[in-house]
RNA sequence: GCACCGGUGGUCUAGUGGUAGGACAUGAGCUUCCCAAGCUCAUAGCCCGGGUUCAAUUCCCGGCCGGUGCACCA
């Protein structure tokens, strides 16, 4: 951790941001290697997760207003109660205490008055002192970010505690788009924001992050998904049930699902997501997916499964560090906002052949109603429409009696219109299940250069260089001369120019001895370097060395070949070993 | 939010009640120089505020930031 820090720091990956104003917590600025290399993982994930997938992308805002987290659950269920142990300090959840001490379940739904009266009524005990908390405040503290939007009495808004709001509020121009058809899947990458209580570890846990998160609708009724593309794909799982003794299952996609270790749905995504990791470099020899324990769960999840990473550095204890969460969220979102928000959250769903039933139903005769029962007609009315769906039978007589608020309203039966009609039915409305790849981008960069990260021995030298994938590196390739004069820094330069113009990220420099540039670009992960020297300068073709940060191998390329020899490596279909 | 420890050039650090030294890095130049450790020169620093003091980077208090532990973590 630390050595990757300071070389973040250094070497311009990541730092943390307004240190010239004494910083703040939480927040970080990637620099120009960064930038790029944050870039490129969230490109590989579109390619994957959209592109190859066939879903959509969407961009929307980051600030929403109030009622859409009062639908979500997130501002009542992103208040966490916390009580300070006057003894010694510690401050604790106090609705976990109240759940330990007594039968109550969901303590965090209660109020926080109610909570403190809990701690008195059972003598709770602070759990690492001993101390009694009764009498203590209860404090909510809120991990939602709250701004105004305009000006005067303005609106209350806040900033996403995730892109999936964002996508969720939308849902209904969303399957627009899909012309209704489940499965349909909804893409965004974007900054999310939480007011972290303790922001920690670099770019760990931050206040200001980027998610990238798929929202995949599915039939809750529809049939499980073909796995086949992934069936293949090794995974390491640690299911819930594994966890007390730490034993991992070592297997593939398609056993998971055959096996029922994991939903199908989730499976599948778990196969997308190792493919698109290991095109990113992660080591899967420090990664797994963990299943969530039944209590760990998110309010909304039925099951989850976290990508984890161990990030520590060689030599050190594991460390390990969620980096992704797969989920089922089942219809919690969708049903949320269809009841707070005045449109439809459903998608309808047409039968393979249309239904005929039989439906019974009253159109009273108004002009008897009216006169007969005065002000309580039209509640009479809708009795009866109750009525004839739940009880048939009752409209068999010559009358029909209904019950409303505790009156009872008699009437003829023909006065009611009761009939039992043959409808059709050509589908119905259905609330789609979500399954949710939510990623943390900036966790996944921090996990890739972790992961990245080595030290090792050349010519007796001590040397750090991080093994970047060529998809991932910020720069594709370097340029030098081996020495600024005699012609060989303008061939040097022309040869930056050519590259640039082929699409490379080309960086140039001519400063300091051979070596000590080579080790600047191991630093920052470049994966070939070029070298116009003597040689060059001298022969006809021209040819320049090529020099690979891995092995620090060289060979000799014509430079009219370098194009299609760099482009052969990065795309894997050459090794260095074969030039 | 609590506890402990810490904050000195870009980075890593030494040190001090009288404004600071090193290493690495960086820049200019030299060197036919292919793996950082050849030469010369140069640039650049005591987290912020208050207090004590003739004088504070140093001592005290508070804040901010970081590390670790606790707690929290959609």
């Amino acid at each position: 951790m630390t050595a990757l820090t300071e070389l973040a720091k250094r070497r311009g990956f990541f730092f943390q941001s307004s240190e010239t104003y004494g910083g703040v917590s939480g927040f970080y600025t990637y620099g120009p290697q960064g930038a790029s290399l944050k870039e490129r993982v969230e490109e590989t994930w579109r390619e994957r997760f959209a592109v190859a997938e066939g879903h959509m992308q969407i961009d929307a805002p980051t600030v929403m207003p109030e009622p859409v987290f009062e639908a979500s659950g997130h501002l009542d269920g992103f208040d966490d109660m916390l009580v300070e142990c006057a003894a010694c300090g510690e401050s604790h959840r106090a609705d976990h205490l109240i759940e330990d001490a007594t039968d109550i379940e969901e303590a965090e739904s209660l109020p926080t008055d109610e909570v403190a009266a809990l701690l008195d009524a059972h003598d709770i005990e602070c759990p690492s002192c001993g101390a009694p908390l009764a009498g203590r405040p209860v404090d909510e503290f809120n991990l939602m970010f709250e701004t105004n939007i305009g000006p005067g009495t303005s609106q209350t808004g806040y900033l996403r505690p995730e892109t999936a709001q964002g996508i969720f509020v939308e849902f209904p121009r969303l399957k627009e788009y899909a012309r209704g058809q489940l499965p349909f899947g909804v893409t965004q990458v974007g900054k999310s924001y939480r007011n972290e209580i303790s922001p920690r570890n670099a770019l760990v846990r931050t206040r200001e992050f980027t998610q990238a998160e798929l929202e995949l609708f599915v039939d809750p009724a529809g049939n499980d998904p073909d796995v086949t593309p992934v069936a293949d794909v090794e995974v390491t799982l640690y299911p819930a049930e594994n966890q007390p003794d730490g034993e991992y299952v070592e297997t593939t996609v398609g056993e998971a699902v055959t096996e029922g270790i994991v939903d199908p749905w989730v499976a599948y995504y778990l196969g997308v997501a190792t493919e698109w990791y290991e095109t990113i470099g992660v080591d899967f020899e420090r990664f797994r997916y963990r299943q969530h324990q039944p209590g760990e769960r998110a309010h909304y999840a039925s099951d989850c499964w976290d990508a984890e990473a161990d990030v520590s550095a060689a030599g050190e204890d594991p460390e390990w560090i969620e980096i992704a969460g797969y989920a089922y969220r089942g219809d919690y979102d969708l049903s949320k906002h269809g009841e707070h928000a005045d449109d439809s959250f459903t998608v309808f769903k047409q039968y393979d052949e249309p239904k005929t039933v039989e439906r019974a139903s009253v159109d009273p005769d108004m002009a008897y109603l009216g006169p007969e029962f005065g002000g309580a007609a039209g509640a009479v009315a809708d009795a009866l429409q109750t009525l004839a769906e739940r009880d048939r039978a009752a409209f068999e007589g010559e009358s029909v009696t209904v019950e409303v608020d505790g009156e009872a309203y008699e009437m003829p039966t023909e006065k009611t219109g009761f009939e039992v009609a043959a409808e059709t039915e050509a589908g119905r409305h259905v609330t789609p299940h979500v399954v949710e790849p939510s990623i943390g981008i900036d966790r996944t960069v921090y996990t890739v250069l972790a992961h990245a990260y080595d030290e090792d021995e050349v010519d007796e030298g001590e040397r750090t260089v991080l093994r970047l994938t060529p998809t991932v590196a910020p720069t594709g390739v370097a340029v030098f001369p081996l020495m600024d004069k005699d012609g060989m820094g303008e061939r040097a330069q022309d040869l930056a120019a050519d590259l640039r113009s082929e699409g490379y990220d080309v960086t140039y420099d001519d400063s300091g001895n051979i070596g000590r540039r080579y080790r600047r670009q191991d630093e920052v992960g470049t994966p070939f370097c070029v070298t116009v020297d003597y040689e060059s300068v001298e022969e006809d073709p021209e040819t320049v060395t090529l020099r690979e940060r891995d092995s620090t191998a060289q060979v000799r390329v014509e430079t009219d070949d370098l194009g299609s020899v760099l482009e052969a490596l990065r795309a894997g279909e050459t090794t260095f070993d074969d030039l």
